[in-house]
DNA sequence: CCCTGCGATTGAACCGTTTCATGCCGCGCC
DNA sequence: GGCGCGGCATGAAACGGTTCAATCGCAGGG
């Protein structure tokens, strides 16, 4: 009933060796013969012997850990994400800590402050406000800090994102190409920069195709979730006929199952009386009721650079900063495809 | 430009004092002149000084970390549960760390060795296996451990789950109050003790309540996941008409989202063609294109009451272990009610 | 029998922080 | 003017593991 607490000492002492020789076992096990490791060994779990990793770190300066500060764990996308870095991580033999912001600048802020004082080898985070000083001020005092799926004006660090402007304009291009004449644009808040990136790559689009600017309806939500798409969809049918859209382009896939999940409570059609996009192509998407049509964006391969990138800075002597913007794709599903 | 690593000592010949004082502005401001300590801090702040962990932790002997290692970090559930964890970790001031198993055995042992030798305070875990040796021994080497929605067999710490053999009577004694006459039960693998659980609660039920045995049909899947939903669908459709159960009971929502989606694109009407419930009550079954009935597990709770145990079992030391189970709850809505 | 060389083992120093017994200083009181 | 006291400030010791120069012991050669 080992209470807790055997240091390299006790062990040693039990063994009958130096504590040399133990730090030995752990670390350099060839140094050390075959006798006196197995009588060190078996100390050690006589004893419930667990390294100290805050003894280990202080020695040698550094951890064997990284962490990915992300906005919002509830959402698939960004767990989705997690899992590509966790591949990076697992391949460097390095365990990843998920923090969750919550969306909450307060909760971040506490989170990277722990993270820095654990002198984690590297942070990556999609943050609550990607300007903000805390990031640079991290990244100055000296941990890698790589920004996930938002592009910063602040300098000292990587950042990896999915060109958004470019997603928004291949889901509208689509629905041109569906024959569309009315489209709405649902999404926000727009203090969002994806949210905003992506209205702007559709706004571009439409115009360019020759349509008019009175036929792009915005509706506005105040949270990108599934309940904020269901009440857009209570909006949209509150249109007179006429006025109504034919097709709507969702800032993410939340938005679009909740106005996917509304429109067909009421009895109208999919894509027939309402066409949908979403945005991000998670799991969920392609299982709806209706399989989504979606911008897809590499999730998996957004997480697995940005690992590579903190990593590449942490011990790459020579790293100089880089943004690397993805290139999204779109996925056409049934709704739309009439 | 701080490279990294100005520790206590720099700051205090910075500022003209002795490290202790440094030390005291730190952990105990009220004891520092007004003066002293803006200086100390000054200097701080020039230097870019940041604590360092480590050193505290190995010096105190204890960290300000819970962690929580997840089965499945993109199943929902388990980021709600995490979710409710988290709400009891920020009001005891302390970080929460989300591992993810992913059902591996070999990564979950890992987290748990990194996370013993990190002195986290506690370990809450969503265990691969929950009769493993594993958590018996993290446990009794003095870190302490709550199973999350896993019973086990095993002692030496708390547990909190949920009855799922209730669950699974609830869902068909509301089958059976439908009128159903021939049901099927979609889940797997029956190596998880939940899966179990609920299939065994299920089929009591039914045969409490009169029906046949042969009309209590089971769909074995490989996974829970939305896909092998789909894939159950797929095999149901194929029985002949006569031989078809009207409703299905899945083991979780992801496989009732399945075999919802794939009933649907063949044409055939929920519930009348099939009645649907599932387990879990995700967000994304009240959002599904018919609204899926559900067993709903109080999850935040459950995530809750764990983090209440082990900080229970790290800072009191009259700590007994207990096995605390929470009562599902029906919730019906239209996948089931004609 | 002594010396050399080599692998195995040793233990002191160190990492950065906290703690605590001790020192210092100035002030008020007798 | 001396004494005691309170309020600050000091710095050595300790936490547990890693490292590395130094030591030990043994085998083999001279």
């Amino acid at each position: 009933m080992t209470v807790r607490g055997a240091s390299v000492k006790d062990v040693a002492q039990a063994a009958g060796v130096s504590l040399g020789t133990v730090s030995n076992v752990l670390n350099r096990p060839e140094r050390v013969t075959e006798k006196t490791r197995s009588r060190v060994e078996q100390a050690m779990r006589d004893l419930g012997f667990v390294r100290n990793e805050s003894a280990r770190q202080l020695r040698l300066g550094k951890s064997r850990t990284l962490a990915y500060v992300m906005l919002d764990a509830r959402n698939p996308f960004f767990t989705d994400v997690a899992a590509g870095i966790d591949d990076a991580a697992e391949a460097a033999e390095l365990s990843l800590f998920l923090c969750n912001s919550d969306n909450r600048a307060r909760k971040e802020a506490e989170h990277l402050e722990h993270l820095e004082q654990q002198r984690v080898q590297g942070i990556l985070i999609t943050p609550v406000d990607p300007n903000s000083e805390l990031l640079e001020t991290v990244a100055r005092r000296g941990t890698p800090i790589v920004v996930v799926d938002r592009s910063s004006n602040v300098a000292g660090f990587c950042t990896v994102a999915v060109d958004d402007v470019l997603g928004g304009r291949l889901a509208v291009e689509h629905l041109v190409d569906q024959g569309h004449e009315r489209i709405a644009f649902v999404g926000g808040p727009f203090g969002i920069g994806q949210v905003a990136d992506r209205h702007d790559g559709a706004k571009a689009a439409w115009l360019a195709a020759g349509r008019r600017e009175e036929d792009f309806v915005v509706l506005a939500t105040d949270a990108p979730t599934v309940a904020d798409g269901r009440a857009a969809g209570e909006r949209l049918s509150g249109l007179p006929k006429g006025r109504r859209p034919t097709a709507a382009f969702c800032a993410n896939d939340l938005l679009a199952l909740g106005l996917l999940q509304q429109t067909m409570s009421t009895g109208r059609r999919i894509p027939d009386d309402l066409a949908i996009v979403g945005y991000d192509d998670i799991d969920f998407a392609a299982a709806a009721a209706v399989p989504l049509t979606s911008v897809r964006q590499p999730r998996q391969q957004l997480g697995a650079r940005a690992a590579e990138l903190v990593l590449d800075e942490a011990n790459n002597p020579q790293h100089t900063h880089q943004q690397v913007v993805f290139t999204p794709e779109l996925v056409a599903r049934a709704s739309t495809l009439g």
